[in-house]
DNA sequence: ACGCTTCGTCGAAACGCTTCGACGATCATT
DNA sequence: AATGATCGTCGAAGCGTTTCGACGAAGCGT
């Protein structure tokens, strides 16, 4: 493996002169400049990394940190990471993905002390979040994907819940929904402190409320069985029900199945939208679903870049955005079969 | 930050002495070592992973290399990763994901060469993959997920495909199913060298043949209309079909909503098994599926080990190992309604 | 009491790079 | 023509470890 020594002996110049060639730190004529590079081409010559790192105090090194439960990535926090994973490598810099939970803080505590990170993203952010603080004391730079509540001198991107669940019940209203259930994550989940869950279902209060409409929310396990049950609930609860905002990917199968159990179908007797999903989710589904699709890729890409913004140029301070979801429109919603289904009604045939 | 020397001025050592202290390559007095490790506590010490990786000439950081796709990581793929991150932060090596796919072989070079990743997993591997020959003449110690044609000097873990398939064909055959139909990846997979797709399709056969049943092949895109097209030729061409077996976690979904379309009852009518399957996946259809389950997390948890063993301990040589998928029977699968959909068939309430 | 290992520790030399101060050489300014 | 700036380059001092050779102090057999 060759070093920089080698490169500058056989260009016959000095190491600095290497380094500043390679770095750019200062002015170096093209003659120069142009013997090095050769000499750099023919001895296959690539810095190493640890050495760099050492003498420069960075290690062009991000982490992306991100519990990584039994259950794995959904669709969605995939999406993150592989636009995170994308930016950095643009940018030059590498990514890790440590799977290091709000449990060990220590090893957290650890692997920031250690100065192999220059700066790090923070995923599934709760609203309370220790790893916060943990980082903010070793000094290292960070970015979250998600808010916690108290987000001052902090940096973020985030999913802009309340415009996407506006969006969300405007296009079922727009369609002539009048009930319209909302079937959120479950009540653990909720107490928990899981900021989506809590934003979403105060921004369904406001939308609904703002259309002179009854808020019903219900919430629903993390599995299929979920959100059968949910769906259940929410017909007990709501029996003219004609459509379901759902903010659980996983339950979102169960709420489905339940629906054809019902002799139901899907969009003719009840909608269905599908919240912060990703397009891969959404078309797994029969009918392929109405859904809000989270700006995944792009949000781990905006949470990079501001990093390394932070990182490159100091100065820049708090970076904090808020991006919606997008409508995206497939075969789970339509009108309802009927303007609703109020015991009170005149017949479908009857004028109105 | 304190340092080494810090430590070594508190404890009245040499730094050497802290070192070995903390690496154990040399003895050193109980006494000595209690100064020293009260010196550390105190100051909060922490070794900088640069100035040991630049020194030891080991980084202690490991790269699972992986080519992510527009569509992200499965839940099966998560698994691996999920299942590696945890095992190299338990022998307390770090993991770099790169994105480094087929493509950009010289973003692979480079990062070989920067002698930052003491070793590298590979994931998707193909029959003919240039990244294997690539890290080889960088010297860097690799284990692969999956195999290549050739395995000579290598190391891998792979699922075993041929006893998964028959254990999915015999749980069929001795539910009494004789037409069953296979679903594989498309026609482009196959053709470029997917090392699953082929040798699952031959051990289809030999599984078939063994049972004197012909073995009849569909392939289909990764889509939900893909199982739905490729479930509608599997019709076209064996109308007396009781039983799915697919090769295809996207498709799978699609072939269930094509049955469920045609009026047909799953598993009444048609048995589905879904192969090399996470359970996440499996729960999520109605009902839910009968699955060969991915030793996803294992199959990450085994490469990281071997390893790992492999650079600590020379001497180790390669390490080849093949594991099944496990069985998991859920709600799809059941015995066929009647022996055979045959056109030439006697009446159900006929005798045999 | 003698040389011989073995043990525990030290000092110093790497490891391969960045970065700082210095220093001729150019070039514009007075 | 003398005076600064500016430019391009060099040498050397780190960066914080590991690791090697050395060396005094014990411990052993004889």
């Amino acid at each position: 493996m060759a070093t920089m020594h080698d490169v500058a002996r056989l260009a016959q110049v000095s190491v600095s002169t290497v380094s500043y060639v390679l770095t750019g730190t200062r002015p170096i004529s093209q003659a120069t400049r142009d013997k090095v590079l050769a000499a750099m081409a023919e001895l296959d010559y690539q810095p190493n990394a640890m050495a760099r790192g050492l003498a420069s105090r960075r290690s062009r090194i991000l982490g992306l940190l991100m519990p990584m439960d039994e259950r794995g990535l959904g669709a969605t926090e995939t999406a993150f990471v592989t636009g995170a994973a994308a930016a950095a490598s643009a940018v030059g810099y590498h990514l890790v993905l440590s799977p290091v939970g709000g449990g060990n803080l220590d090893d957290l505590r650890r692997l920031a002390s250690q100065r192999m990170l220059d700066g790090v993203v923070l995923m599934e952010v709760q609203l309370a979040d220790e790893r916060v603080t943990v980082l903010q004391e070793a000094g290292v730079p960070l970015v979250l994907i998600g808010r916690t509540g108290d987000t001052t001198g902090l940096s973020y991107v985030d999913i802009d819940f309340e415009q996407t669940v506006r969006e969300a019940v405007a296009h079922l209203v727009g369609l002539g929904h009048r009930h319209i259930v909302y079937v959120n994550h479950s009540a653990a989940t909720l107490a928990s402190g899981y900021g989506p869950a809590l934003r979403t279902r105060d921004a369904f209060v406001t939308a609904m409320t703002g259309h002179g409409l009854e808020p019903v929310m219900i919430p629903a396990e993390d599995s299929a069985a979920g959100g059968r049950a949910a769906l259940a609930a929410a017909f007990a609860r709501t029996p003219e029900l004609t459509a379901v905002l759902a903010m659980n990917e996983t339950a979102i199968f169960g709420i489905l199945g339940e629906l054809t159990g019902r002799g139901l179908s899907v969009p003719d007797d009840v909608s269905v939208v599908s919240m912060v999903t990703s397009p891969q989710v959404a078309e797994l589904a029969t009918p392929a679903l109405t859904a809000m699709t989270s700006p995944g890729s792009t949000l781990g890409r905006i949470a990079i870049e501001a990093l390394v913004r932070h990182l490159d140029g100091p100065g820049h301070e708090r970076h904090q955005q808020l991006l919606p979801c997008a409508l995206e429109i497939r075969g789970s919603t339509a009108g309802p079969r009927r303007p609703a289904r109020v015991t009170t009604e005149p017949s479908p045939t009857g004028g109105g």
